[in-house]
DNA sequence: GTCTATATTGTGATAGAC
DNA sequence: GTCTATCACAATATAGAC
């Protein structure tokens, strides 16, 4: 029984305990938002008990922290570094396509942990504190993207006189944007934004030479 | 005292306690967040009995309701109306520099509301779908900077050839982003996303004939 | 319509056995 | 390292006087 592994459910082995509680955190902030995230909703959910969540975090704090830091940021810092390796390699619209797909993707996750993090003023502080420590934020993405456009410019297949880094924060917003809708709105409600795809599109048209 | 009214402060006469409680719930969740704003604070900060919120309010969920559409939105929608009448007779970029600004402190003041309707699900819900019932959301923005940008390529200033929905919808991704930064990673915080109107600039240089 | 006082439930966190 | 059991306190909401 003790060296059973990946099985999942109430008759969880008890290793690996301290990742079943980060992703069971994950799983019910989505669910049931912040306001319903009890230690004994979490340890009831993911079959393990109170006492373990505070054996290995400090306080529900730092649990939500690991959350957010562990469960969604690093995973994508991960993808957007290999992006980065390969992107000078791949058509511009392509890249942009594959790349904005990816930070939509990440924004919806993300969001409902960061409104989380938003729910009380020391959790906010503490975090911004360690985001701007990390120099994580907004503004990775819009580099790299500026950087596919300045790689376009190179290649002679985006116009010399576009300001790649406003380009870019236009891109990086509007995943953003449409990240929110779905997080917000529900990805069931009747789309009324603009679709990302033929957006970005769209601006890569004017942006070509 | 029962005729005095406008006061404020713990003196306040028993006039206009409902507004009392939504500004005073609008203060608290943009100084403290959610997970503090608790109907005992709430009456402690505005000076009035935590019985007369359940007087003016069904339950917290009704209360913070309250807060985000009388407090926020509708003003807004009061500006934006007011602006979308007198857009057609302005420049392009000055009105678009003019909306994305308002639209910009719109989010900021917003999104801490939101942050707050997505701590419960049945919070979340219901706002959803009061939103939805409402056609309020995002793409009233969209509309709006489209209805603009059409309005100049019919005085022949921007290109006939572009997608304003696209655009449109870039630049009100901008304004949210810029609001989100400001909101969750602090004002005082190095700014290390493009600002907002020379990006606009940048666009608008774009569309130009 | 507003108050004071209180009922009731649920929360984060800990003690101590194994 | 994980559990069961429990504490101390804070939360929402209501009762009833004025």
């Amino acid at each position: 029984m003790a060296t059973a592994q990946g099985r999942r459910g109430p008759g969880r082995p008890p290793e690996g305990v301290r990742e079943a509680i980060l992703e069971t955190t994950l799983t019910l902030i989505a669910d049931v938002g912040v306001s319903r995230l009890t230690t004994k909703e979490i340890a009831r959910a993911g079959g393990f008990s109170e006492a373990s969540i505070y054996y290995h975090f400090a306080d529900k704090a730092a649990l939500l922290e690991g959350a957010i830091l562990d469960g969604v940021l690093a995973p994508f810092q991960e993808f957007a570094a290999a992006f980065a390796q390969r992107a000078p390699e791949g058509d511009v619209e392509a890249m942009l396509i594959e790349f904005t797909a990816a930070l939509t993707g990440f924004w919806e996750k993300v969001l409902p942990l960061l409104s989380a993090m938003q729910s009380d003023v020391d959790l906010r502080t503490r975090f911004q504190q360690r985001v701007n420590a990390l120099d994580l934020g907004p503004h990775r993405g819009v580099r790299l993207v500026a950087g596919v456009l300045r790689n376009g410019q190179e290649q002679r297949k985006i116009r010399a006189d576009v300001d790649v880094t406003a380009m870019a924060m236009l891109i990086c917003s509007a995943c953003y944007l449409t990240g929110y809708q779905r997080h917000m709105l529900g990805v069931k409600a009747r789309r009324r934004l603009p679709a990302l795809k033929p957006t970005i599109s769209s601006l890569v048209e004017l942006l070509r030479i």
